[in-house]
DNA sequence: TCAAAAGTGTTTGTGGTACACCCATGG
DNA sequence: CCATGGGTGTACCACAAACACTTTTGA
């Protein structure tokens, strides 16, 4: 017997892909499936969806229940193809989620059931959901380039050579240091503080992000 | 009782925003809600999705019952607030679609049930398909800047200034004719042919969509 | 010959990109 | 005093925006 019901519904399901930045790259959250049709391989995190709450909300107690708190969350796409799930119809609704690293501790269960992996370097995944993941990467790398998001990957305060390292490790690839300061700043979405931070060399100053900085910028037209 | 069926899942549907060009305007197809909770009010079409099939299909058929043909398709999001359906929890998951103005007559039923709207005199919608309709406007908009889904509107030939019309009309605002031609024609993804069109002064030069052309620019980076 | 729409270039400003050196601190 | 990373300005080029007149056809 099937996955669905009597009534003919499919089983729906959120599925999250949470980023991070961890040792100098970006990482991916990814638990070992329990159960069949895939144990033993590992899976973004999903869930049925809750009862009488929105998607989001799934979303958030999913990465929650992995210790994730404060989270930027956004929808990506339903991924309903026939033949995803073996047991099945499955329809499953993902979401993008950007977590800090100072939250980003995985607490869910044994370590070598969830953890952080780099994306350049993946193991095989569940079902589709390497398909889901590299969708996630992809509006991600959009994003950073139209919106402020790229700071969710960030701590409350950093450094401008931080900024730069996130930007560079999302996109994959080496950006120009005076081109970046200068346009970062003045997009006016970020504000210097009074602390200093770095570790070797001298001191950097630490930025903040602004309260009404969540701004997305037109694209350029290609076509008029 | 609900919509929910006993095993827990929620009602699964795909609906279909399809937008067409129409009286140089832009126009969305709308049904008559035949049942409850909505009877009577305009609604997006909707459908129970597809045993065995892409979600893709769906919407396609449900188009393809209303007379579409050869539309463009795009899944937007799904659409999952608790309170969206008073009858119980329902997912839908949203796609946008383009048709040409000649395939875009209605033809699944009485014209009192089915009608292209122009969206900037759109009647009441029920349940949350008003918010539905409104992602999809910007959806559109948004591609039209970057892709060349526009022409997905058009017939397969079309004038310059028929395209002209058609982006205007989508992005609600005027263009330069000069700077319009420019870069529509630089940008490599129509060619000419040797028909004319128009219908009263000069005749226009007929262009045609090349095959090659489907293609996505990159937006401009604010964050570098 | 007139009405109606097609078609065509140039100038000016803004924003993107490329590029190299001095500064402050901790060890 | 030296190693390490922080911080700064300019010159060139490409693309976007503004703008008005001549051409072709049908009635």
């Amino acid at each position: 017997m099937g996955r669905q019901s009597g009534s003919g519904h499919p089983a729906i399901t959120v599925d999250v892909v949470a980023f991070t930045l961890l040792e100098d790259d970006l990482q991916a959250l990814l638990i070992r499936s329990q159960a069949p049709p895939s144990k033993g391989r590992w899976a973004i995190p999903s869930a049925r969806i809750r009862d009488g709450e929105p998607l989001e909300t799934t979303a958030r107690c999913i990465l929650e229940g992995y210790g994730a708190q404060d989270m930027y969350l956004e929808q990506l796409c339903a991924f309903g193809n026939a033949w995803r799930d073996p047991r099945g119809r499955a329809v499953a609704v993902a979401y993008l989620a950007l977590v800090t690293a100072t939250s980003a501790t995985p607490a869910g269960g044994d370590a070598s059931d969830v953890r952080w992996w780099s994306i350049y370097k993946l193991p095989p995944l569940a079902l589709d959901h390497a398909q889901i993941l590299d969708f996630a990467l992809q509006r991600l790398r959009n994003k950073l380039e139209y919106t402020a998001v790229g700071f969710r990957l960030l701590p409350p305060a950093f450094t401008l050579t931080e900024t730069q390292r996130a930007y560079e490790v999302v996109l994959g690839s080496p950006l120009d240091k005076r081109n970046f300061r200068r346009r970062i700043l003045e997009a006016g979405i970020i504000g210097e503080t009074r602390q200093r931070g770095g570790s070797r060399g001298r001191p950097a100053r630490l930025y903040r992000l602004r309260d009404d900085a969540m701004i997305e910028t037109k694209a350029r037209r290609l076509f008029p």
